[in-house]
DNA sequence: TCGCTTGTCTAGCGGTGCTAGGATCGGGTC
DNA sequence: GACCCGATCCTAGCACCGCTAGACAAGCGA
């Protein structure tokens, strides 16, 4: 048995050194670099060795997107426990959430705008995504304001989050005015 | 004269037909299926007639996209010009601007999504695009309300609404509610 | 020590965007 | 009307992509 185990704990480090990888790589040079090749060249091992942990590509891209989603949840809970009273709970979780947009750009990506075969919002929704939807629910539901469904609130809200993300990213908004966006839309957005 | 001006002509057809030929797949297929090689199938040429027009692919989508931002400006305009009043004019926005990316899912894709080698807020962004942003300054700039930057207020509202849409396009939200989120969009955000 | 399973690699398939270089067609000139 | 020459287009091929079949070797249990 201790055999068996020794090549499982092999094989599950192995794995994780792909996905460290593969998000080192997008990190630190876009999507497009991260070809089979070039990270079967960075783990030191063949290109099959890629497949016999993944589907393909894609899956690849979907592993990195649930740690990044799980990542993601995390920061928000966290901003938004060390927050007293709802006003300043929304805006620490709007913060949070843009600065995990704006520093783990690769990871954004994989998670909002690549293919990583992710179901979304359906009941084979993989856990991640849903925990990270409910993280934002969790304070987002409590300004929705009277007569609001909070899922449709944290919707909206979530949209106009993951549209300043998307529109910053691109250089469309000079970064200096971020924080004034984003009050903007807590103050707007919220009821408090 | 004459000659060359027929030359200038039917050159100037061919490059409308391969946007149009391009355009046409990517909607049909997705643009994952506007290869060159089908692109040049198509139209009835070989690819490299293809780069006597654009210098490649990302030309191409970028030429697509600039097409698509000036019918995107002129839909937002036609609805906020049909409409009464502050509130209906920024209604008629918003739902303009989400039909058309529901519509027009590729064309949305190669302004916001793909890359198509174009400049944002720059000096060099192309006119097509900062029209657009113009297009939607003029009805969101009355209700940006007192001591607010209109183009701030714009491009906050901007980003909500290409948040909104990105995620109807994932499937991520059921579509009989959309006009539910364009409301309280639109109640929350602007100043009536 | 042997046989076998398990795991890994080499080599290659069909596809991609893009381009060099040869063929061909058509207008301008004598 | 014949010829030349430049513009225009196509064939063929490059390097790269994601992915896989089949040969090979290493390490296990008997």
């Amino acid at each position: 048995m201790s055999v068996q185990e020794r090549k499982d704990r092999e094989r599950a480090d192995r794995e994780r050194l792909i996905l460290a990888t593969a998000r080192e790589l997008a990190e630190q040079q876009g999507w497009d670099a991260v070809t089979t090749r070039q990270l079967a060249e960075r783990i030191e091992y063949s290109q099959p060795v890629l497949y016999s942990h993944f589907r393909g590509k894609r899956e690849i891209i979907g592993a990195v997107a649930l740690e990044g989603a799980t990542e993601l949840a995390a920061a928000v809970r966290v901003a938004a426990s060390a927050a007293d009273g709802p006003r300043a709970r929304v805006t620490a979780l709007a913060r949070a959430y843009l600065d995990f947009a704006a520093r783990n750009p690769a990871v954004y990506d994989a998670i909002f705008q690549l293919d990583g075969g992710l179901a979304f919002a359906q009941a084979d929704t993989p856990e991640p995504l849903k925990d990270a939807f409910a993280a934002l629910l969790e304070s987002l539901g409590e300004v929705a304001g009277d007569g609001v469904h909070p899922g449709l609130f944290t919707e909206v809200f979530w949209a106009a989050l993951h549209g300043l993300a998307t529109l910053s990213r691109a250089g469309r908004q000079p970064p200096e005015y971020t924080e004034q966006r984003t009050q903007l839309l807590v103050d707007r957005l919220a009821v408090l």
